[in-house]
DNA sequence: CGGCTGATGATCT
DNA sequence: GATCATCAGCCGG
């Protein structure tokens, strides 16, 4: 029953932003949390660029944002709102301060556990956004700079399905640099995030 | 269903 | 003091 699920290398990421945002939809993220795994698949992702008036990296180096300076695999977490943690994947190279935001999974295990810690009433709200999504796989601001790719609990997983015609659209929630395609996710998939008209394409 | 509003507190200027 | 990479709840059609 248990499926197995093959943790990602680092040099199985593509080195490029854009690239492994395109690539983490249909991979698995997993947290083993206690005797429990929660897990899902990734359907939903934002890249957020050097040079990009959206990414908190965009004035450099801060004190929240040092672990998106991190290579390629590594945990972003931060506190959005005062109440949400975010969980992002760094990016390209250590030292450039880019990554990729996780907005929706498709839960696959532990999925009631994963819908209760959610507060979701509804199935396919429990990791739909990313604030939920965090709450529904138990991330918090501790698994900041946790390396995705390493044996800690918390992981990247190989895809168990490869995924669908992904679609390109603009980010959810910003202002600045709101038009650039940078947003990814499986067409059709009823666990993506965002308006019903964002997520036709 | 879509659209709007208030809650909320860490971070940054 | 301003700004949020959000969400639940409420309202109208």
């Amino acid at each position: 029953m248990a499926m197995p699920i093959r943790r990602l290398k680092r040099s199985e990421l593509p080195r490029e932003t854009v690239a492994l945002a395109k690539f983490l939809v249909g991979c698995m993220l997993v947290h083993d949390f206690g005797a429990a795994r929660l897990a899902g698949r990734i359907v939903e992702t934002e890249a957020y660029l050097v040079g990009d008036a959206a990414s908190h990296s965009y004035r450099g180096l801060t004190r929240r944002n040092p672990s998106m300076f991190l290579a390629r695999g590594h945990a972003y977490v931060y506190i959005s709102y005062g109440v949400w943690p975010m969980l992002n994947v760094s990016s390209n190279e250590a030292g450039v301060g880019e990554a990729v935001l996780i907005r929706a999974l498709e839960p696959l295990a532990g999925i009631e556990a994963m819908r209760q810690a959610a507060g979701a009433e509804r199935p396919f709200d429990t990791a739909r956004g990313p604030g939920r999504l965090a709450r529904a796989m138990r991330v918090t601001l501790s698994h900041d700079g946790a390396d995705l790719c390493g044996p800690g609990p918390l992981f990247l997983g190989a895809p168990l399905q490869q995924a669908g015609p992904i679609v390109t659209a603009t980010r959810i929630g910003i202002t600045k640099d709101a038009d650039r395609p940078l947003r990814f996710f499986e067409r059709g998939n009823p666990h993506v995030s965002g308006p019903k008209r964002l997520i036709s394409g």
